[in-house]
DNA sequence: TTGTAGGCGTTATCAA
DNA sequence: TTGATAACGCCTACAA
């Protein structure tokens, strides 16, 4: 293995001088910088990252921390996008990035055991996290932790979160742009991560244009079988009620199961009734009719949230506790203009 | 940071003999190594990974390559199950993972970057390459590399791989036991990669059961829109032909596609045909008539990946070059019995 | 069975 | 502007 030394020597010049001039120092001068580079390049050198993680006294590592539980047992493509997201940015910096998974009640114990494979300088965690666990994992770790896409959930702590609240606005005014007044809901509960927010923005669209909410469900609960909660949300609400000319989905799944049910029953989409979903999922623009969603980028909640919490590490982020990543409408086939 | 000097300090012994307490060595008495241990776990002593791998001269790194083409523009589920049981495997080997995105064409020149980043040991590849590109990275790493999911493609190079001739094999069979004589097949061209290992489990399911095939669509291509594939392929079948009794589908978006045009046409599922698709995709078990399915599991050809990898890396693999890893099928409700 | 001391490949602190 | 030289934290002959 070539290194440093070597270099040093083909250049003429100390090893002192051979990292300052590979690091780019302004103490070296151009022309030994050049030379240095010169047979660096010439004699493929390539630097040890542990030797210089151990000379900087910095692991130069954040790790990426996500329930292992979740994760096996509902893979979502959003972990995926997040993944993605993460590693591609971190590309070009000179952090690495590590993966771990977590369990729920063993995670005080095995978080020692965590650290001696991936020494830390950061933590970045991908799940809606429990208060207790992350309580313990701030006292005994004392490094910088950002939250991803916990729903703005711990207010004083660092977070990137795609905005909720505002994809559903704006869904919802897409809806009533159309001319819809009667608008339907399918949704979370209440206490469900994404319930307050999307029925929030629901609700807002709706007064801010003097309008109320016509034909509401909010039962779904799983993050397993969500088709199966639009299928049942749609049966439900055909027996009690009239339907309304336009509904809006908390998620693409819920709208999928909900459209399907419908059209069994001889309702034409959107010519009967018009649907708006969240996510755009892969599936959404491969059903009949295309679906007109609202498109939450995951892969930027990543890069945003590995750039921030690199910021934090090294002293100089000076933004938001929690960045709100925006997203958009994606104009489909489910939604028609009513008069 | 509390360090090994602090724990020998501690513990009352010198630096080596901590250390090779700690790594559980023979040499030490049990009664030392119980003070140290008791030491290290008392004060919170973490090893510095860095100067670990810097001592014993290995980066203990194994470096998962991925097309970022493939990854970025068709995000799918199967590379999340991978990366999971990577990650999972690994947990208690001392062996870290990392990520590392490649492209086309300006593969050679990141390369020297991307060793920069990850020094390591060796290189699992998640995507199936192009032999000119493996060539150079074999050429210019010189370090072990173990292909997943290539489907047998290189025949000398190291992988772990679905059994999708046997996989398709099993469905057909299955088809055939239900009494099933006129059975169709919807799958992808003989170049794709999956074609020729389906094509060749299907045709031999009936030869060995003296059945001929009976209506075959294979022009399938990309990974995208399958779905769309699966209603292109039964529209043209349509018209063409009689609709055999039963399908064989090699992938369940194609099954999930065919499906909707049949019931369009009114064709009962799976009263009047039968379906059996190939993945186990999250969406089979929630589409109506829930699909029965050759479930592939991705997640254990990562996990059996990482384990050959570090074998070889180790020099103390012995096995076959390639494994194949078997698969399941799931019975639901899309297959019927025929008399 | 344990301790001493040198080395792993960088970076950083001084002098020169 | 550069060069010695001492860290960084751990491992491992070799000696005791």
């Amino acid at each position: 293995m070539v290194k440093l030394k070597d270099v040093a020597k083909k250049a003429n010049v100390s090893l002192a001088t051979a990292s300052l001039a590979l690091n780019d120092s302004k103490l070296i001068k151009e022309e030994t910088k050049k030379e240095v580079l010169y047979w660096a390049e010439k004699i493929n050198y390539i630097p040890n990252i542990y030797a210089r993680k151990l000379a900087k006294g910095k692991s130069y590592n954040i790790c990426i921390m996500i329930n292992s539980k979740n994760f096996f047992e509902s893979p979502n493509i959003y972990y995926l996008k997040i993944i993605g997201g993460v590693i591609k940015e971190s590309e070009d910096t000179e952090y690495t990035v590590s993966f771990s998974f977590y369990r729920d009640k063993e995670e005080l114990k095995l978080l020692s055991k965590k650290r001696n494979k991936h020494n830390m300088d950061g933590i970045m965690i991908l799940d809606v996290i429990e208060k207790n666990m992350l309580d313990n994992l701030i006292k005994d770790l004392k490094i910088p932790i950002v939250l991803i896409d916990n729903h703005k959930k711990f207010k004083n702590i660092y977070g990137v979160d795609n905005d909720d609240f505002g994809g559903s606005y704006k869904a919802t005014k897409y809806l009533i742009d159309l001319g819809h007044k009667r608008i339907g809901y399918i949704g979370y509960p209440d206490k469900h991560p994404l319930g307050k927010e999307c029925w929030g923005g629901f609700k807002k669209a709706l007064s801010d244009n003097n309008l109320r909410e016509y034909c509401v469900y909010k039962k779904c609960r799983s993050f397993k079988s969500v088709i199966k909660s639009g299928r049942n949300a749609m049966a439900e609400l055909l027996e009690k009620k009239l339907i309304p000319s336009a509904f809006f989905c908390a998620s693409d799944y819920l709208a999928i199961g909900a459209i399907e049910v419908l059209r069994n029953k001889g309702y034409k989409i959107p010519a009967d009734v018009s649907f708006i979903g969240m996510d755009d999922m892969e599936l959404s623009s491969e059903i009949e009719p295309h679906l007109t969603t609202v498109r939450i980028n995951m892969e930027e909640l990543g890069r945003v949230g590995i750039k921030k919490l690199i910021s934090i590490i090294n002293n100089n982020y000076s933004g938001e506790v929690k960045t709100i990543i925006s997203n958009e409408i994606v104009e489909r086939r489910s939604c028609s203009r009513i008069n």
